[in-house]
RNA sequence: CGAGUCGGCUGGGCGAUCGCGGGCAUGGCAACAUGAUCGAGGAACGUCCGGGCUCCAGAGGGCAGGGUGGUUGCUAACGGCAACCCGGGGUGACCCGCGGGACAGUGCCACAGAGAACAGACCGCCGGACGGCUUCGGCCGCUCGGUAAGGGUGAAACGGUGGUGUAAGAGACCACCAGCGUCGCGGGUGACCGGGACGGCUAGGUAAACCCCACCCGGAGCAAGGUCGAAAGGGUCUGCACCACCUAGGUGGCGCGACCUGCGCAGGCGUUUUCAGGGCUGCCCGCCCGAGCCUGCGGGUGGACCGCACGAGCCUGCCGGCGACGGCAGGCCCAGAUGGAUGAUCGCCCAUCGGGAUCGCCGUAAGGCACCCAGGGACAGAACCCGGCGUACAGGCCGACUCGUCCG
RNA sequence: GGCCCCGUCGUCUAGAGGCCCAGGACGCCGCCCUCUCAAGGCGGUAGCGCCGGUUCGAAUCCGGUCGGGGCUA
């Protein structure tokens, strides 16, 4: 489970990071991925969309604990939100995590592009 | 053994690895670290009722409005629960009932039907007058009356059965039965029950239609409310201190304190005079605040802490009560997040469902046990806290009782 | 978390105890008209969210559920 110095969990910056940051989906996720936040920090969406109250709980408990393992190796001071489409709910751990690579993967390069581009006109 | 009724409990277990939140202890200025410890439910759900708590002025009166509706109790309270009564269902255990009043008044009862609430003559039945026919028995037509026993309509047609009676009939009269009203008697706290006398012969349904009766209800809700901040200002004052001026006393200035309000633009009403406007849910009375208020458009902030977890609390035993429940004694401390902790992954086991194999065991057989394979944990997640109700729920366990059949 | 509101054909709606096996408009389907299409005409298709109750009778009244939407400092 993440620490809570890592947790996202202020209003404003859940909107800088999915207005200003770099969206990339796989599968059952998307995800945003924005530089420069200061701190890295962590957050999630699951919507009431996915389902009632057991399963949205148990899906940000899965995203939470694969985003354990992997907010390490990110570039410190990045800002990520997960947020979970429907076809999330009920999902093995494992095939998230799949899916959780492979969006956040893109996005950082994406994002790591960009940064570069902008850095050198 | 089969069929069934009622009530209660339970809601996967064990282990490994890695984690999260709370208060506590220790160390540290602090961030934090370490340690032991606690960490979802019977419905945490829906938000349908009731209460605690907080604010609205100290929570006022009348009307309006809303709710409840057999009785007696239980309870902090309730629209909840218990026992009983009445009505209905079931062979029975038992179940179901928004179960006050229709002589306080008003409304409505479509269609069908002759007639639908001061009932009603369509057919039929009976009698009279007139006309026609006649085989002289009557028959037909028309008209005036009588008649609610029969037909037919309807959800419902103004007691039922039998008799007397009559031109035909009718509670017109009689007997029994059902039901209504009044007055006694006995039992019960009471709803009501049992039985008696008298009366009139009969009264439709609907109040989850208005309404009447009895009882209950002020409004909002923890995003309540409080402290601090963003954020700076403006106003009032019976307040306090100081200074100045003038005649005892007052006026002005400045600071502190308390209270109210809180940005910009536009429009409207008002600021004199007991008057604009606001609050006490709507109206009236009564009362309070009062120099600002209302409407529209645009903008800012949308943070921290308290409230916040010892409570109508849980467990055990005894006592009272048919029971709901209450009393006493002893013991226990039992979630507190705020983008929201209470978990993730893996292995084994158990309950259970589907399929296979018909090689094992029991059995005549259906089938059961064992074996193999894959699936696989029901409904559902605290957010101020309790008491209920309602709804969802894979299964499993226990107890009491009823009916039927067989054996003794 | 708390407080409210609304559910009628595919869509928007009327209906307020019987006149309604629910009316209208836009749709959709078929036929007529036309050389063909459109327009026009005729006919049809379909609905009271669900479950109980009150009543002789319910879209309407009452209760419970299910779904959708709004407000909050």
């Amino acid at each position: 489970m993440l620490p809570a110095t890592v947790r996202l969990r202020r209003r404003v910056v859940f909107d800088a990071v999915v207005r200003r940051g770099q969206r990339c989906g796989h599968g059952p996720l998307a995800v945003h991925v924005s530089p420069g936040m200061g701190s890295t920090s962590v957050g999630f969406i699951v919507s009431r969309a996915v389902g009632n109250a057991v399963t949205r709980n148990r899906v940000t408990r899965q995203l939470r604990h694969l985003m354990r393992d992997r907010y390490r190796s990110l570039p410190p001071g990045t800002g990520v939100v997960v947020r979970a489409l429907p076809a999330a709910a009920g999902r093995r751990s494992a095939d998230l995590g799949g899916s959780l690579d492979r969006a956040l993967g893109r996005a950082l390069t994406r994002a790591a592009d960009r940064a570069e581009t902008s850095a050198t006109p």
